[in-house]
DNA sequence: GCGGTTATTGACAGCGCTACCAAAACGTTG
DNA sequence: CAACGTTTTGGTAGCGCTGTCAATAACCGC
């Protein structure tokens, strides 16, 4: 009969209502609330809260109000760079809230993700946020019955679940390569590695302007599905001048790659910009430093991810952000390693 | 009186337990210990859980057991390398576990560490992973109050609050000077940036080398608390050589600098390793396909991360690891930069 | 001072699950 | 086949909080 299991010595938010001379539920108001207390009272219960030291016990709000103050957040990797800013600007966007995040690796897989999903949204999550649009249509309709605020990240499209906040992949791999093009390069290689969605859209971008210079050649572009690293930067750049001997510049679909191209030419001794140009993408740190400096294209992670969290919040507090397809655009960063002297 | 909410329509336990013809408490078993129930309940459980879709309202549980399935993790940073390894480790090891991951970023401030461990231990979790040694006299008083198990990563010390993983700095960076003793080189630079503990122990350690070889010299050592930075590499080396001209190799903190020393030597045309040796530490991939090829202490990141949640669940599970301290150790991968041809 | 509106506060019940104990079912043995 | 031990199952109550609605207090114009 019942349960005669010691009473845990945690402060119960009727203590703190009962030393505050309240109601348990007017104590409750409090923490939700505040403004909805007379002043009398709010300061009341402030006061008796601080005394006691009360911590609020998450399970039980989240069982009584039938939803959680989690953030969802699916990543495809923690490896790369590129996440670990996005993380940054994420955290630190939800740092100062109530909110607490519960962070997911689908390790590139949409299956993966799918999975994630379900388990997420069986917790009543407050938001959720997403990496990218290629979610699987199961996906997508778990999505769009669900009743939270979810921001897509990392890259624009034209038909968001709810929100999206990114840039186009494909743009910036074209403004690259018109980059290059005014420099006079002409026989562009295409260096890509993982090959997730993100980067066959640098492909197409890439493609793209190629074709519109009447410049496209298949040899030159050398992808692969392995895991990008500094090393396969180098290997692929090998396979790309064993295909074309010819190739005048690289455009790399990130700047792992491209700092393994510069290896590369360094252990041949291939003069850059003279006979090759390099360009990479995302600006890492690292690329305006290296010798020489790497031509990259930069673009906005941190900002995304600080962003998307804050979309998320101002959604959920009936703030709803006006514009639900934010692009944050890119810049080419243009550095020695692709413009000719004159 | 009494809520007129419209019920949530998802499955609860009750409906599952009906549809097996069995008492919810029964089903409840099923889930956290399917081994005390007959074969027969346990499939009909099983079958009728799998029918309805069933998925276990995890704050429900939480609050009924007054515990949660949460482990928490503390790190100082997410924008270096060297965390992102440790992470995917962990979150490998709990991906099959029932148990998820609260991580938290204490930004190099043990004040704000202390913070976030009373906000973590307020919700009761399973476990704790918090990164180093250095914690407040008041973390480690509320670590040692807590009856979860915590593991200790990153480093070795003699008096952990539970469990620690972890491998020496001292030595290992004792390892590296001691490797640059036998080439040949004498004067020996250090570089340092954000000089948290770790790299405070990596600094001892190359002075007690330094000294046991009677060449120390204090001109020889460059920090900064500044975050560290592959541009901020260069700028310590310039500092250095400009301090200590006849600097002949170089120890940096981290491989961030190493490759930052790399450039600069590239650029002011001194020789590797004629001139100028070069060791770095934590060998990220990208170390040996620098040209050339940069010496630098391997350290078990991944496996660290790893086996400190696979301590975790075990002691959680009641299989306590007999050794609570565990040595990772680490090991001076010598490359070209660090390696005088005869 | 009255009817009516709005700001505060409180009572009640229950969110979905599990701890505790007891009872039932099953085996085993002399 | 009774007596006993062991496994398996179920009943009860309650974890700490909040949604709903009702009740009360405060305010207002006339």
């Amino acid at each position: 009969m019942g349960r005669k299991r010691t009473r845990p010595d945690n402060i119960r938010l009727t203590e703190v209502a009962e030393l505050a001379g309240v109601s348990p539920i007017t104590a409750s108001r409090f923490f939700r609330n505040p403004e909805a207390l007379s002043i009398g009272k709010r300061v009341r219960v402030e006061s008796a809260a601080k005394e006691l030291g009360y911590v609020p016990n998450l399970a039980a709000r989240a069982l009584a109000s039938q939803r959680t103050e989690v953030i969802g957040v699916l990543i495809p990797s923690f490896t790369n760079n590129v996440f670990s800013d996005l993380l940054r600007g994420i955290y630190d966007a939800f740092e100062s809230s109530r909110y607490s995040i519960q962070l997911a690796n689908t390790r590139y897989s949409i299956l993966e993700e799918e999975k994630l999903l379900r388990l997420f949204l069986a917790q009543k999550p407050a938001g959720l946020i997403v990496t990218g649009i290629d979610q699987t249509p199961e996906s997508r309709i778990i999505m769009q019955s669900v009743d939270c605020p979810i921001v897509q990240i990392m890259e624009i499209g034209p038909d968001p679940v709810d929100m999206i906040i990114g840039f186009s992949h494909a743009d910036a791999a074209q403004a690259a390569i018109t980059h290059l093009l005014a420099q006079g390069y002409r026989r562009i290689g295409f260096l890509g590695a993982r090959m997730d969605p993100r980067v066959q859209r640098r492909l197409a971008g890439y493609q793209a302007a190629m074709k519109a210079a009447s410049l496209f050649d298949s040899r030159l572009m050398v992808t692969t599905p392995l895991p990008t690293s500094v090393t396969l930067g180098g290997t692929l750049f090998a396979d790309l001048l064993a295909k074309a001997p010819d190739t005048d510049a690289v455009f790399c679909a990130n700047d792992d790659l491209a700092l393994g191209v510069l290896f590369e030419c360094q252990r041949r001794h291939i003069a850059i910009p003279k006979q090759m140009a390099i360009v990479g993408f995302n600006d890492l740190e690292f690329m305006a430093s290296a010798v020489p400096t790497l031509t990259s294209v930069r673009t906005n992670r941190y900002e995304m991810g600080r962003n998307a969290a804050t979309m998320v919040i101002e959604t959920i507090e009936g703030r709803r952000p006006e514009q639900p397809i934010v692009d944050l655009g890119f810049t080419v960063i243009e550095r020695q390693s692709s413009v000719r002297e004159p």
